[in-house]
RNA sequence: GGUCCCGUAGCUCAAUGGAUAGAGCACCUGCCUUCUAAGCAGGUGGUUGCAGGUUCGACCCCUGCCGGGAUCACCA
């Protein structure tokens, strides 16, 4: 904020003034003053006291003066242990509440020419989306309209792994077992549809292997196989892929599908696109809901062949070496990581190849010349050997990659378990959530007055805003709990509590429109109650939270300071009276703090992507 | 075992190296004749995992331990 280089700018210029010491401006810790002490921002001095041989409060005192005389939004100080505390004068106050008012972009920063790709929810197409997809979703949003507010071109892009082996499952059993059943004549969402059929086939692969490991053809494999004590069930336990890969019959058809689909057969890509777009279906219904949405779609079936001329090159620039078997590498074990391949000695791609292939050509045919990801942690490794080969091939966009990585979401009880059907599914997440919106909203009664339509959207609203919060104040590279029946929490540090606050000040402004209240005389309104001054104040820090909530990727610094801005509000409301105000400049100034208020909860809750309805 | 991340109130989470470590939930106590009480005010609750170090000042930075997690495939 400009007030604070400001101030930096005085106190490096009071300290050439008295000491004759040359310090850097931006050196000068301007801190915003702690509500138990008088002012608004604080210059700590410690850091001067040895350079200018005095005491902390002599010093303190002697910029305080300087500042006072020189800068004329400086009105007051006081000296308080080595901290000097400033106080801006109200003019101050009142031209930064109007300026406010008359921004509809406050807190968001002008073009910068730079255009950047978001990379987030990434599904497999074999089964519904979860909990886990949520936090990926939410984060990847917020972090999108962050990166809009700071001036970005933003491209939102989702990754559908739509090929291998997982959805090959769900085909081989729909095609063995669904006997034609579709979304429309089961009456279940396509991806859930897809996704019975893919835990069909785990169970029936169950049921074969439980059989198997009673043949003779078992016991010898387990006779030479197993370790020195090794139990039989410890063996099989851990055998399961060997034998899917080796012994199962569902495994040899599901291996023969995969292979008939990469060679193009007809009948095996008409099922694939068939159950897919299925999927495709039921993933909008949800994204639609949860209020996501994308630029550009990468299908892996598109994309899984690619970077293999980005491995050339790479072994023309001796980046990557060739083993005799024919397998291309690279070595980064200078860097504390280890040798990796990027080609197999078949010639056929890895994960890393299709990574680096897309990298490049979103760079080429997009001009992003930053991209986030924004994926669970467990893939922080591949993430840093990813950048680190794009940085030895001198890729001109290298330095402008991040891995937006957050922790796994854990319930109470653990870990989600696909196996023990722990897994929240989110669309009866947000159902679930909307049902306890609507219980909560039928003993409250607020509602009552709406229309059946108007309801169902403002439940909507209340509903995902305190699913969305709950997840989103967390930071994200934190593991985070998630206990269903907080996450439906409408009071204390919620989403909710913050559209509360906006929908009060929704009321005010209605009323301000009907009774044509004359907002004018607010100039000059002076005397700043605490409240209207922890609001100014609080108002004032928008900006630079926005700024680093994006710079960190962060899009919790943003939802808590707006859950602050919201307690500061409901203060507000609660110690001063707005309408019955005792004359007309204070009721004309509340009013246009609430205005701002509003204005500026609203731009951050968008930012958080979380609605404010109109009243509640 | 190597590398990386996390340990803060009973629980869930905050705290650009700055002042007495803060919120919410839960548990107590008050506040609707006044702009929506989905709100406000107060109380109880802490050796910031442990031990050192750097600093005028450390939850934050450094070192070593302890505990939890992730990852170290010609899988994705």
């Amino acid at each position: 904020m400009a007030i604070i280089e400001t101030l930096q700018k005085a106190v490096a210029a009071a300290l050439q003034h008295y000491y004759g010491v040359e310090m850097p401006a931006e050196q000068v810790q301007v801190n915003t003053t702690s509500a138990e002490f008088t002012g608004d921002y604080t210059v700590v001095v410690f850091p001067f006291v040895k350079l200018a041989k005095k005491a902390p409060d002599v010093v303190g005192a002697e910029i305080g003066a300087f500042l006072k005389e020189k800068v004329d939004t400086v009105q007051d100080f006081n000296v308080i242990k080595g901290f000097l505390n400033l106080e801006l004068s109200t003019e101050y106050w009142q031209s930064f509440l109007s300026e406010l008012l008359t921004n509809p972009d406050f807190g968001k920063q002008p073009d910068n020419g730079h255009r950047v790709m978001v990379e987030y929810s990434s599904p497999n197409t074999n089964k519904p989306l979860h909990l886990g997809h949520i936090r990926n979703c939410l984060l990847g949003w917020s972090c999108s309209k962050l990166l809009e507010a700071t001036g970005n071109q933003v491209v939102r892009a989702q990754v559908i792994n739509d090929r291998g082996v997982a959805i090959c499952k769900s085909m081989l059993a729909w095609q063995k077992f669904g006997e034609g059943a579709t979304p429309e004549s089961s009456g279940i969402k396509g991806d859930h549809l897809v996704g019975e059929y893919y835990v069909l086939f785990e169970n029936k692969s169950k049921e074969e292997y439980a059989a198997w490991q009673k043949t003779d053809a078992a016991r010898a494999v387990y006779q030479a196989k197993a370790k020195p004590d090794q139990p039989e069930d410890a063996f099989f336990k851990d055998f399961k892929n060997n034998w899917f890969n080796q012994y199962s019959a569902l495994g040899t058809e599901v291996r023969e599908m995969l292979l008939r689909w990469e060679a193009g057969d007809p009948d095996t890509v008409a099922l694939w696109k068939k159950l897919n777009s299925w999927v495709y279906a039921g993933f909008d219904e949800t994204y639609a809901k949860l209020g996501v949405a994308f630029d550009k779609l990468y299908y892996e079936s598109d994309t899984y062949l690619l970077g293999k001329d980005i491995v050339e090159d790479g072994l023309k620039k001796k980046v990557f070496f060739r083993k005799d078997d024919g397998s291309v590498w690279v070595d980064l074990t200078d860097a504390g990581m280890d040798q990796k391949v990027v080609l197999r000695a078949d010639g056929t791609s890895v994960y890393i190849t299709q990574d680096l292939g897309t990298a490049r050509k979103r760079y080429d045919e997009l001009g992003c010349d930053r991209v986030v990801y924004v994926v669970a942690d467990e893939q922080n490794y591949h993430f840093t050997v990813l950048f680190e080969v794009l940085k030895r091939l001198g890729e001109p966009y290298a330095d402008g990659l991040h891995h937006l990585s957050y922790g796994l979401v854990e319930l109470p009880t653990g870990r989600m378990k696909t196996r023990e059907g722990t897994v929240v599914d989110a669309d009866d997440l947000i159902e679930e959530v909307i049902r306890v919106a609507r219980e909560q909203a039928s003993e409250h009664g607020a509602l009552d007055t709406l229309s059946p339509e108007e309801q169902e959207d403002t439940l909507r609203k209340i509903a995902l805003g305190a699913l969305k919060f709950f997840i989103i104040k967390v930071n994200p590279k934190k593991r985070m709990i998630f206990n269903p029946e907080e996450s439906v929490d409408l009071q204390g540090q919620t989403g909710p509590y913050i559209q509360y606050s906006g929908v009060r000040i929704n009321g005010l402004m209605q009323r301000v429109e009907k009774e044509k209240v004359d907002l004018a005389p607010a100039g000059s309104y002076t005397n700043f109650e605490d409240a209207e001054k922890e609001l100014l104040k609080a108002l004032h820090a928008y900006p630079d939270t926005v700024k680093t909530a994006a710079a960190e990727y962060d899009p919790s610094h943003l939802a808590n300071y707006s859950y602050n801005l919201a307690k500061s509000y409901h203060r507000f409301w609660h110690d001063v009276s707005v309408f019955n105000a005792d004359d007309p400049a204070a009721k004309a100034f509340r009013l246009q703090l609430s205005k701002a208020v509003g204005q500026v909860l609203a731009s951050g809750m968008d930012l958080l992507g979380i609605e404010i309805p109109q009243r509640m």
